[in-house]
DNA sequence: ACATGTTCCTTAC
DNA sequence: GTAAGGAACATGT
């Protein structure tokens, strides 16, 4: 399966977030120096690391679940709540309930 | 509603 | 078979 040196770098940073915490396009955009979140859902489409490729733990900028395996919503979007809710992240009214559970990138920061 | 970046598909050479 | 152009997208402001 090839991956493209964009998706190498979005599975990088996604491949990140620890079990438990989410994050969202925009941020792993952002964390990988691109600008467009919608180019991280495009390469997050097909997981080439799956199922080690935690592409579920990432969400929407809105707190919404996103897609999931190709589609923007669905029965597939169930399948991710449920894996998220087995890491403890969970969901409510099809939001994110703590929003303590976003994960944040170290970009050249260290914490304290 | 428009903007931003990347990938995929179709058509031309 | 390779190159170029255009359309689509798991989004965000």
């Amino acid at each position: 399966l090839a991956v493209t040196d964009f998706q190498g770098r979005v599975y990088e940073a996604v491949s990140r977030i620890p079990r438990g915490k989410v994050s969202t396009y925009g941020r792993v955009a952002a964390h990988i120096g691109c600008g467009s979140a919608r180019a991280v859902g495009r390469a997050l489409r097909c997981n080439p690391f799956a199922p080690r490729g935690p592409c579920h733990r990432v969400i929407a900028s809105d707190l919404s679940p996103g897609g999931f395996r190709g589609s923007p919503g669905g029965a597939a979007r169930r399948v991710k709540e449920r894996m998220l809710a087995r890491e403890g992240v969970r969901f409510e009214g099809g939001r994110l309930a703590d929003a303590s559970r976003l994960f944040a990138f170290r970009s050249s920061r260290r914490t304290r």
